[in-house]
DNA sequence: GATCTATGTAGAT
DNA sequence: TCTACCTAGATCG
């Protein structure tokens, strides 16, 4: 399940559970084997997250470069280690957890040079203290694609997936079709001051809930509903239910191959 | 058991 | 704009 705040979420925990001692690397699948062999045994240095991509640090001997695509995954245990189930490309053992690595679009091995090369082209990621908003709007208001786009792509701004980007826009009533360079710079200000808060709550809670208090099911009573990506949320993947807010039908299309909801009457602009 | 879907990206057309 | 791809879980029959 991988937005930004998952990959933060995992570097926060690995970082727990393995960093500082020597780690046992394997790749039961294979597919990461001649790598896994030069890193196992070495000491963990660090774990750490930027956008969606997440790095394991063990110093000279280089960086894990991970990016789970649309379907990768980890899943953490504490020992004792049982065999592999599925295909796990990677698995690390510490002093006293273990977790396996399935379906990552890019478990690589790279130095620290490449490691900065990748974030180089990464855009600001809003769960960074590091991040320039500026930086990101610079991008969005040069530019006459919509801002639905301008939001997934990574190298404009890192860590949003399809989730946040619908759910931000419906926040703001911003339509998503809506040109960068039609975005007023204190909609563009609210909307990274947003996505700093729901992002980092995510972090917190493992999942994307961005229904404000007035309209949560407690608040409406209304039956809750958790999609299937675990949280409460306004417009993702509701196409042709109610708007919580104005009970218009959510709108869906296809845009860039991606999904995209929103609500036409909160949303008109 | 077969088929479909998914919070993503890269590369071809 | 389209297609391929990494994998598992849900859904269909």
């Amino acid at each position: 399940m991988p937005e930004g705040h998952t990959l933060h979420r995992l570097a926060g925990s690995q970082q727990r559970d393995f960093a500082g001692g020597a780690v046992e690397v394997s790749s039961p699948q294979g597919r990461f084997a001649a790598e896994a062999e030069l890193l196992d045994g070495h000491v963990f240095r660090e774990a750490w997250a930027y956008g969606k991509h997440l790095f394991h640090d063990y110093g000279p001997v280089g960086t894990v470069h991970i990016h789970l695509g649309l379907y990768g995954s980890f899943t953490a245990h504490g020992k004792p280690v049982t065999d592999p189930v599925g295909k796990v490309r990677m698995r690390l053992v510490g002093e006293s957890c273990w977790t396996d690595l399935r379906g990552p679009i890019r478990c690589e091995l790279v130095t620290t040079a490449e490691a900065a090369e990748i974030v180089a082209g990464l855009g600001p990621d809003p769960l960074r203290d590091d991040a320039d908003p500026d930086r990101a709007w610079n991008r969005i208001t040069r530019s006459r694609t919509a801002l639905a786009s301008l939001l997934l792509d990574q190298t404009v701004l890192a860590g949003v997936g399809n989730v946040y980007r619908a759910e931000v826009l419906f926040r703001h009533g911003v339509p998503p079709l809506l040109p960068g360079n039609a975005v007023e710079p204190e909609t563009w200000r609210a909307l990274w001051a947003d996505l700093v808060g729901l992002m980092g709550e995510g972090v917190r809670s493992g999942r994307i809930d961005t229904v404000r208090a007035e309209h949560a099911p407690e608040a409406t009573g209304r039956a809750p509903r958790r999609d299937r990506h675990g949280g409460e949320v306004y417009v993702y993947r509701r196409a042709g239910a109610p708007c919580l807010v104005c009970a218009t039908p959510v709108e869906h299309r296809r845009l860039a191959n991606r999904h995209l909801y929103w609500c036409p009457r909160c949303q008109a602009g």
